[in-house]
DNA sequence: CGTGAAGTTGAGTATGCTCAACGGTGGTGG
DNA sequence: CCACCACCGTTGAGCATACTCAACTTCACG
């Protein structure tokens, strides 16, 4: 599972996301994923306002965004690629507690700083706001500040049924409900669902649900033997048996 | 550890919290832990415009307040007392996704049904917002949006930060995490840090932290036997040595 | 007191981890 | 263009942490 691949695939998506150079066109206006994002309730005129504060920030695989307890001084929305962000113990052990893809934003803090660290897993793109000029269009557009909190709560809702993963399901449902997951969520954003992408290693796979490289590894052997799944190349995973997957995910 | 000892000690709290009986005064006005909740950013004058569409809840332990997948029909506030929330798989495992206490809200939900289901720990009061009316205040109000909006966040920032801990913790270093979380919860309310008081059951406690009863148990013992910290009663626990806790906790 | 729920402790076990070897693949550099 | 190398993924063997099942104790309450 090379990224190259995955690097191809998302260039037209990069191309597509990229701001205009126009000036008197607000770049914003021409995005291509605004709603699935918390910019959608804008209207143009709002949008130009929007535009002003934005920067874009291209990224390859691998690359930092920012760190955990680094100052959080930009709220971060992503418009192609894969994104992942995670928490660390002092002697290496690894949470990944989100990945991210087109429409998700991320950098939101309460605090003085980041709250994990964030890197890219394919090439990214992402727009960037200062968090207090972006402060400051919150206050002044309700709806967007509405809108924001609908997405935290939806993210909220997210966090919750991962930590019914993590805290009480085996390794297998664990791999099937991120599977089905993904199909979902590639869904949403009006992507094939069937086969999905994984564009993330076995690794970071591993990471994300409390699970070790190997322990990935051989269950996704065992689903494939087991006619549930099929690997193709790119990365792809065909999910062969939707129901009996579903059942498993849920614990039947 | 029974419930009894600490249904005594939250009566007073209850009495606190209790909308007092007189009409011109907005009940809000005289809440006690108003400087805790979504409401702190209101006057005077909002506030009565919030007790007009607020009622209260009384529950003794046990009591379910709503249920996952329920029409997400209400908002709410805990004024006093302990709350559990959970979801559930088929087979009866449960994951227990917080514990709330008074000035924490509950059943913010993006979706038309809550992600979870709500049950009282301890004796508990909490205020119930009808979700449409709260939403025509929030509309006219951004910032009681926006204070919403930075304690979703800070829950957010809390979620992955539990993540962390079901998924790359031990047992050890989970029941650690957990104790100084109740302590620093309670400081933050103004409550004593240590001891702390712990009023839920060790089933609870497992099913907060991804572990059996059984385990909880004997890391409790071994934590005791090690000096970290001492059980005493009316399931207070007493921190012994709060710099080697830290440092389990943290996973050094 | 008697009873039932909650908590503790013990013995044996299983799920997933650790350590290790090997194979494939893509990227690099000669 | 090919050979090498590093990284990722897969598989195997043995092990450890936490689970299961069970007995016993403690405690709250009637």
């Amino acid at each position: 599972m090379s990224h190259t691949s995955f690097d191809l695939s998302k260039a037209s998506a990069l191309r597509q996301a990229a701001p205009r150079a126009r000036a008197d066109a607000s770049p914003c206006s021409a995005c291509r994923v605004r709603h699935l994002t918390f910019c959608q309730p804008l209207d143009d005129q709002e949008l130009k306002q929007l535009s002003a504060i934005v920067t874009t920030v291209e990224l390859v695989p691998g690359d930092p965004l920012f760190d955990e307890s680094e100052p959080a001084t930009h709220l971060f929305n992503v418009t192609a690629g894969t994104m992942k962000v995670y928490k660390l113990l002092p002697d290496g052990r690894r949470q990944i507690t989100g990945f991210l893809f087109a429409g998700d934003f991320l950098g939101l803090a309460n605090a003085e700083t980041y709250a994990y660290s964030a890197e890219a897993v394919t090439h990214a793109a992402l727009c960037r706001f200062p968090r207090k000029k972006l402060e400051d269009l919150l206050a002044r557009y309700p709806k967007l500040e509405s809108r924001l909190l609908g997405m935290a709560s939806h993210e909220l809702a997210a966090a919750q049924e991962q930590m019914l993963l993590l805290g009480r399901k085996s390794a297998k449902e664990k791999i099937v409900s991120f599977l089905l997951t993904l199909a979902e969520r590639a869904a949403r954003r009006g992507q094939t669902s069937n086969p999905i992408t994984v564009p993330m290693s076995r690794t970071d796979i591993g990471d994300y649900l409390g699970l070790t490289t190997e322990t990935v590894s051989r269950t996704f052997t065992q689903l494939k033997t087991g006619g549930l799944i099929s690997l193709q190349a790119g990365g792809r995973v065909d999910l062969r048996d939707l129901v009996a997957l579903r059942n498993i995910a849920e614990g039947f």
